[in-house]
DNA sequence: TGTACATCAGTGAACGCGCGTTCACTGATGTAC
DNA sequence: TGTACATCAGTGAACGCGCGTTCACTGATGTAC
């Protein structure tokens, strides 16, 4: 706290209060996230956040978009650190996004879940940003498969990208909802030793 | 409605409950299903639930349990169906429950997300109801890695297990959120050529 | 078959709760001259 | 540098809401004799 803190204006509160609600979402649900507790933590009044966000929904939807900006970044940090072979950047990105899922479960929630979602009107300012990750994913699929020589069809893409994203993100919700928590191997190798799977697999 | 329907006692009330839940699941998600929005569209009053129901979460409990049971069903009818060939039944397993939950979108939610589940103290009674997908998804497993004359190892079983789970839950879970509406396919064949790209992709 | 009585399964009023949102207000800040 | 004034960003009381749960009650049902 600055000497600003004891002004009658707080003069950072927007961000205060994205703070605030960040750090709520470390130890609940966006269920349990209100307003009104949200400008406590924030050692404000429960007025103070309508002159930063319209909405109860507006914050949500702020979060989310901050979500997307921080999924993208965690996997091309995770790329970043990889060897540069294609196969091992595409399986860079999957451990990043599973790994930012389980370091900001209820912020993955609230990213993808319908019901955190803006009503249909606001729904376009979130997406093309959740679509830089996509993007990331799709662009390190085709160099995977542009090394194996095999045909970099559209379709074919669209196939790959669903079953790499499906795996990921199924990992990352079944993580976060406690139905992997028995497995006997250390999470990031078991990540990485599932990930490789469909890439290893047998043909029938 | 028969004559009981007018007596002062219900006489079916427990029933009445669950399918009143359950026709509110079906056009509403989990958060906004509420006990006394129960008993009204059950036709009683709203303290009457208490004699069946000890708590909310009771309820909650049980339509978790009755899914489990539907999903395991669901999953069965499938593999019915399809041939009796081991990657067949894989498949259909497979297809089985991502349908299951794309039909039945807040029980899905309800019996996987952890915000719903019960207590430490009664988590068992869901559990082990729960495995009965889970077995039926690791036999199948088994089968078809028999059939190829690879390895059972029980630590290759996990791992195809997790694989396989995740990639179903992720693609039920991208489906129910929204985020694979523009696909395309048709649904079902989307699926299949999902499900069955693991199994054939060719190695690095 | 009839009666007394315990038990069961409803009713509806009440409690307390925290929430999102609104609004009149006021102190702090920035700007024009 | 000083002053008048508009605007900004807080405060705190208030509104209305639906919820889960409790409780004293009452009508219906089942049982013993």
């Amino acid at each position: 706290m600055t000497a600003r803190a004891k002004s009658y204006h707080h003069g950072q509160l927007r961000e205060a209060i994205l703070a605030a609600a960040t750090e709520m979402l470390a130890k609940e649900g966006p269920n349990e996230l209100s307003l009104r507790e949200v400008a406590r933590r924030a050692g404000v009044s429960h007025g103070a956040p309508y002159h930063h966000f319209a909405t109860k929904q507006d914050l949500l939807t702020a979060l989310a978009v901050q979500g997307f900006v921080d999924l993208d970044a965690t996997m091309a940090e995770a790329q970043g650190i990889a060897p540069a072979t294609a196969r091992d950047q595409l399986l860079a990105a999957g451990i990043g996004y599973v790994l930012f899922a389980l370091k900001h479960r209820a912020v993955f929630k609230l990213m993808f879940s319908r019901e955190y979602a803006p009503a249909e009107g606001h729904r376009r300012s979130a997406d093309p940003l959740s679509q830089s990750a996509y993007a990331r994913l799709v662009s390190a699929l085709q160099q995977h498969r542009e090394s194996l020589g095999q045909p970099v069809d559209e379709i074919e893409i669209l196939l790959d990208a669903a079953s790499a994203w499906a795996t990921v993100h199924g990992l990352a919700t079944l993580f976060i909802d406690g139905q992997l928590e028995q497995v006997p191997v250390e999470r990031v190798a078991f990540i990485r030793a599932v990930l490789q799977r469909p890439l290893t697999s047998q043909s029938p």
